[in-house]
DNA sequence: ACCTGAACACCGTTCAAGT
DNA sequence: ACCTGAACACCGTTCAAGT
């Protein structure tokens, strides 16, 4: 077990507190409190707070798009991999739902370029490939695999959205994003 | 013309300020100086910050349940309606994105109940009603009338989100949310 | 190279008064 | 009923030192 640098420590507090009372609750005073040291120490390791969290949301890119190259190296079908892409997504954002956000709504991590744009590209790319399986295999529809994955990862997004946002409940259509998923993918898929 | 109160004053200045510089530019003190009051004059107005913001979000509601009723009203196609209300809430969205995310995104907001939670279901059964409009005249899948509801209303708010923060740019296949919706009524529409 | 304590400006909120 | 000024606790950030 290697020592974690204070760099790592504070990137994994700030994660727990993501987890466990949303944006407000990651001050930098809490994040270093958690880590034993001074309320301003996180300043030498990360020009400011939007920086930390910008490392938080990097970390987890790659954390996804770790999972998709296990996904397209399965021995899934073209569909059940798109399906599995998914579900890692979902389970993600109904388990972290402020991390989620971080991710994937924040404009202020959108807009930070850098390695983290680049992780953030990596993980749309490998979804991509694996929507493109999907209509190579005649299981999708034969749309520009930029415009379909878009609209895909866009339904999804917007159903975890609103979940995270707390108006799940409204749309008593499905109470759980998987069932909305699955509906898209029914509705879109040829027949 | 009517004097507008100093309550619906703080509404407003409240809202520009949204549209100006986000969530983070509405603070009480520059909500009250755009006012003209002291910076704890709102709190004669309104419980807290939140309360304030809930009262934007109403609003916001109330013009768009109006609007819906414009729409179901016209002499547009039961399919062409359905079409009309998502341009409305998409440019809404395009306009005012801090709102947007107020009244469709944010947690806060969601959980206060009471008369806002009153309006946001009056705009949504609006929506609801003019999509099993189209349902009826067979423009739409003959599906549970909330499910469908329920994704279609998911996937613009995809979109939407995705656009207000900034992450858009990735998703190559429609560099606007309008041609993302278009996309996915086609690919729903009855064949 | 990394950390600390003091300090600054800003914010939401409360309180004691004022008209 | 509505408003004001002072004050409090909290936060991001900076700075001058310390090892």
């Amino acid at each position: 077990m290697t020592a974690m640098s204070t760099g790592e420590k504070l990137v994994d507090a700030a994660a727990a507190l993501l987890d466990a009372g949303g944006d407000a609750a990651v001050t930098l005073r809490a994040v270093a409190q958690a880590v034993s040291v001074s309320h301003n120490a996180p300043y030498r390791h990360f020009v400011d707070r939007a920086s930390l969290l910008g490392s938080v949301a990097e970390r987890d890119f790659r954390t996804f798009s770790a999972t998709f190259d296990e996904i397209s190296q399965s021995d899934r079908t073209p569909i059940g991999k798109v399906k599995a892409a998914l579900e890692s997504f979902i389970t993600y954002g109904e388990k972290h739902p402020a991390r989620y956000r971080l991710l994937f709504s924040d404009p202020d991590i959108a807009s930070r370029g850098g390695s983290l744009e680049t992780a953030a590209m990596e993980t749309f790319a490998k979804f991509s490939a694996l929507i493109a399986g999907g209509q190579t295999a005649g299981q999708l529809p034969n749309l520009p695999t930029a415009a379909l994955t878009g609209l895909i990862y866009a339904a999804v997004h917007g159903l975890l959205d609103l979940r995270a946002g707390g108006r799940m409940r409204q749309e008593k259509g499905f109470s759980n994003v998987l069932a909305g998923t699955t509906l898209l993918l029914d509705l879109i898929s040829p027949r």
